[in-house]
DNA sequence: GTCCAGGCCAAGC
DNA sequence: GCTTGGCATGGA
């Protein structure tokens, strides 16, 4: 490994919650050091640390530009648009918006989402974490670090993942989404176009070719065109967000999944995947909405 | 020890 | 259409 003085550059940003952008279940390989946050973005280390009015950005190659990185943290958008297009007499969203000002989403790359969230399926985010971890340093390229410093690796390719068998896949832990991984992964090698093309289908044929994939139902397909694939009115439904629906907006009943569908098709608006993520960091952060069994705080 | 986790799927109402 | 149990693994 190559190793190297960091280079950095300095990210101008209005409004910008840099930890619970990182940290609010949508990327699954940023790591806290005291203020600063350690990733990898395709095949680049990065350490991140959120200042007044910027975004301070170290990585080790001098890059020609920072584009990939703008692109990803979403620092350049006018956020104030997301925000003015969710209802206006939704104190629940206004609360959840208020908590954590400045959560953005950001856009991933679609196979390390895609893959990330076949792996997340009944997992804790912590898990998540873990799987991930032994995945890329058992099968990932180990990108360059400043000196030092432990090593970090890229993602695992498609073609990668492809070449190896269920146990391997098992020995980091994956337990039975092994089998679905594994899947994906050669369907992704030998239909290089595939991922590429979700970001130009109408959400619902995207949607519909994702969740053809074994593992893939409507949640995960829906974390895919959130996360990776610019579909902003897509609305992941996990656990969490339906308790929080459940007791936010339908008290005392269960609304079924048609009627739930409908309600989010017609009450968010154009960006409901982005009030889906205030109202999910919300409740994980203040675990006193969602009492699934014991909240930890009185 | 028990319960459940950013689910999905097949089976059985 | 909706509900249930099984699927690995390990936090809480």
């Amino acid at each position: 490994v190559i190793s190297s003085s960091p280079h950095q550059t300095t990210l101008p940003i209005l409004r910008y919650d840099l930890a619970a952008t990182l940290n609010s279940g949508q990327a699954f390989r940023w790591i806290p050091h005291n203020d600063d946050w350690e990733g990898v973005i395709g095949q680049r280390w990065v350490r991140l640390r959120l200042l007044p009015y910027a975004i301070k950005a170290q990585c080790v190659a001098h890059p020609n530009d920072w584009t990939w990185l703008t692109r990803y943290l979403q620092s350049s958008i006018c956020l104030d648009a997301i925000l003015d297009s969710f209802p206006k007499h939704d104190p629940h969203l206004q609360r959840a918006v208020q908590s954590c000002l400045g959560l953005r989403l950001l856009v991933q790359d679609p196979w390390e989402c895609l893959a990330s969230f076949i792996l997340s399926s009944s997992k804790q985010i912590i898990q998540i974490r873990q799987i991930i971890q032994l995945l890329t340093e058992s099968f990932g390229v180990p990108v360059d670090v400043p000196h030092n410093h432990p090593p970090r690796h890229a993602f695992p390719d498609p073609h990668v993942i492809a070449r190896l068998d269920e146990p391997q896949l098992r020995a980091c832990k994956t337990g039975f989404r092994a089998a679905s991984l594994l899947h994906a992964a050669r369907y992704v090698a030998d239909h290089p176009n595939f991922l590429p093309s979700l970001a130009n289908l109408p959400t619902i044929a995207a949607r519909d070719s994702l969740t053809r994939l074994p593992g893939v139902g409507e949640k995960i397909a829906n974390c895919v065109l959130l996360f990776a694939c610019g579909h902003a009115s897509a609305f992941p439904v996990d656990t969490w967000i339906l308790r929080t629906l459940q007791q936010l907006y339908f008290p005392q009943r269960h609304p079924k999944p048609v009627e739930l569908r409908a309600f989010i098709a017609s009450h968010f608006g154009p960006h409901a995947g982005y009030a889906q993520q205030y109202l999910f960091h919300y409740a994980r952060v203040h675990a006193r909405i969602n009492p699934a069994h014991s909240p930890t705080t009185p």
